[in-house]
DNA sequence: GCAATTCTGGACCAAAAGGTCCAGAATGGT
DNA sequence: ACCATTCTGGACCTTTTGGTCCAGAATTGC
């Protein structure tokens, strides 16, 4: 009953991520996401309570969607190969106004250590979320004998983990996609994965 | 001639870059701002021009320090060892405060790579001086014979650079050092560098 | 078709943003 | 002592900010 609602709300979503994702929190308006969402005020109010808790979503979708990525669900054989995979995609598959715009939870880190820390603990620990797909990874596949036990998995997880913040970093710059290549095969070789 | 000037132009510039730094340029208020120089309103406008002028002067600031901190001046027999060393002064030696606030530029670029793009491209600018400093070191060892030549210094210095870009986003996360520790060390170790 | 309910458009608001302006204060030169 | 020059404090301005409010539109149940 009462009035239909007249916007699709994922697809709204869609956009105001897209938004924060390329701008950031502080320099997005709310007239930045009512034009993009292509929604009225109110019906903003209404459906997302306000700009901050909009932009908690925004953060979780992305969070998701960065984690069904690394997600080759119980392909134990090749959990190894889920790490280049994950590079491929976000880097050199994806069109360059993605590659520009890094990612989210890197950039929300930064942007809000100082300024709101809780918008910047919930990246932080999301960031930590994947580095544990990373870890378990390599756990994996030491097990299985498939990847030298030398190193800790946890800390070949945190190399993985500073190469993809570090190429966050670097994409934003506008690092061309060849140099960006380079980077990732360098930190994947270092570690014994190659990258075709 | 005229009035004196009753404040001293770099410790406000200081201050301002300290501002910054934390909070990023969009946050930084232009009250935060004249609160934290300990200015008023028209000397600011008159020293620095606008808020923008100023962020560009505290970015070149504070590049100048970091190419400063890299400068072992001369001293071809250790040149290697200023990499090692950049990352203890950065990272474990400095006061909490500031391994929290990261590396202005690389704040910089993320913040503002969609919004400024000029201010992004500036602060890249200064990163990738910093790379080719990083690139001189490794070359410098080449060519001295005291390091193998078997990767180029320019790759060398990209896996540098993606280790400290990858460190400046963990450290403003709120990495404990002991963990920032162990990722600068095997980020070195895997290029044969130690870290003592 | 009417009531109850829900959603929408846009007017409206207070606060904060960055920036301008000018009267007055403090100096040096003569 | 006085003038030209420079700097300072603060009033003031416009624009933009995130957010509220309400009259009216669109629906379902009866």
């Amino acid at each position: 009953m009462g009035r239909p609602v007249e916007f699709d709300r994922d697809q709204a979503l869609e956009a105001a991520m897209r938004l924060f994702w390329g701008q950031g929190y502080g320099a997005t308006s709310l007239e930045d996401l009512l034009s993009a969402m292509e929604i009225g005020r109110s019906s903003f109010y209404a459906a997302f309570g306000d700009k901050r808790s909009l932009f908690v979503e925004a953060v979780e979708l992305f969070a998701a969607r960065t984690r069904r990525m690394l997600d080759v669900s119980g392909d134990s054989e090749e959990s190894l190969a889920s790490i280049p995979h994950f590079f491929h995609a976000t880097l050199l598959d994806a069109p360059r106004r993605r590659v520009v715009r890094g990612c989210l939870m890197v950039n929300t880190v930064l942007e809000m250590a100082d300024v709101d820390p809780e918008l910047s603990a919930l990246a932080a620990l999301e960031l930590e979320g994947i580095e544990k797909i990373f870890s378990d990874c390599f756990e994996q596949a030491q097990c299985a004998g498939e990847y030298p036990a030398k190193r800790a998995a946890s800390e070949l997880a945190g190399h993985i983990m500073v190469l993809n913040q570090g190429l966050r970093v670097a994409s934003r710059m506008g690092t061309p996609r060849s140099e960006l290549k380079k980077r990732v095969e360098t930190g994947l070789s270092l570690v014994g994965l190659n990258f075709g």
